[in-house]
DNA sequence: GTCTATACGCAGATAGAC
DNA sequence: GTCTATCTGCGTATAGAC
């Protein structure tokens, strides 16, 4: 039961956190949610700071599980990355509304110099190590990590802007050219080590 | 003397604000930067909304006469658009720190919630339609708009990752890509105008 | 483990002297 | 126009009963 509380506390404040912000994000915001009282929060997390750790945790954990899932159900490299590209459409609605998780939470946490902004890139560096592994494996060596970091500035561009105008056809345009940009450098590649045409 | 006080507390609270968050920063802490007393305040400003306004207007005002000097500075629209491109690196140090301004500002209130997140778009808006104009320019017709906000975006994922990572060469890298992209464009426009190579 | 009661500080905002 | 003093509410955090 305590640690069902505990789920429950920092599932209410993963939410939370994405939608309204760390800093803005209360613990009565959070009891209320959960439905148990203010006290008996400081019995699971001791400070505000450690329910953010709690909720990175838990971030990174769903992040990690779903990489394992695209990674079984993607037949090529070429067609998990295309998963990853595709998330922004997945995830379209929320984005519009709050932005990217990842994103957001790391420029929140830079601005208020937070210990925690290292964890919240590590974030970033689950997908980037990830995207990267695919591009090594179709090929690209050296310049895979260049890459999975483009194409992850890309998402989160698109995330940015889609969410500042609230413009799901700029998302959606965005996604295809991503997925257009991705088809011309396994075709670059594929020229460049069979090169009988100019 | 009146307008000056006005003037130097929207310039302390504009600062405040992107290096630290709208909610974040306090009266007090605009207050001490400006050398003034909490209660001198609301002889300027009725409530903490309307600094936020008056930094949004400071900012519109500040990007206009920006895109003004881009536009004269530059000898055709190309190099425009460079001008562009190349904030990245001129603010770089800022933006490893604290994020792009517009993109961050955008966020914070989309999740506020706050009736001025539309203003904040307007400064998107700004960029956006500066660039669609240089698109125009160009020749690129009714594609302006989409390359405009394509570029605006990729601005937006540059500097939220350089932030993340607070890295420097992917962010030169970036602009480099970007700078080759607007090449790209343009010669495909004229080979597409003058097909006599395929 | 969960609750109520409470401490303490700082937030935004107001009143009124100078 | 600028100040000090003060109000009120909410934030995090703690103490202790059940």
């Amino acid at each position: 039961m305590a640690a069902e509380t505990r789920e429950r506390i920092v599932e209410a404040a993963d939410l939370l956190i994405y939608q309204h912000g760390f800093e803005v994000t209360s613990f009565a915001d959070i009891a209320a949610t959960v439905g148990i009282s203010r006290g008996n929060f400081y019995h699971h997390f001791k400070t505000k700071d450690d329910i953010l750790d709690g909720v990175i945790n838990r971030r990174l954990a769903n992040t990690e599980q779903m990489l394992d899932r695209w990674e079984i159900a993607g037949s090529d490299p070429a067609e998990r990355i295309r998963s990853f590209i595709h998330i922004l459409i997945v995830n379209g609605e929320k984005i519009r509304r709050y932005g990217c998780p990842v994103g957001t939470l790391s420029s929140e946490l830079a601005k208020l110099n937070h210990t925690a902004k290292s964890d919240a890139a590590a974030l970033f560096t689950l997908f980037r190590s990830w995207l990267c592994r695919q591009f090594e494996r179709l090929g690209f060596g050296d310049k895979s990590d260049e890459l999975a970091m483009h194409i992850l500035g890309r998402s989160q561009g698109v995330a940015t802007l889609a969410n500042a105008f609230d413009d799901d056809r700029f998302l959606h345009h965005e996604v295809e050219l991503m997925c257009a940009w991705l088809d011309d450098q396994i075709a670059g590649l594929a020229n460049k080590n069979n090169p009988d045409r100019e």
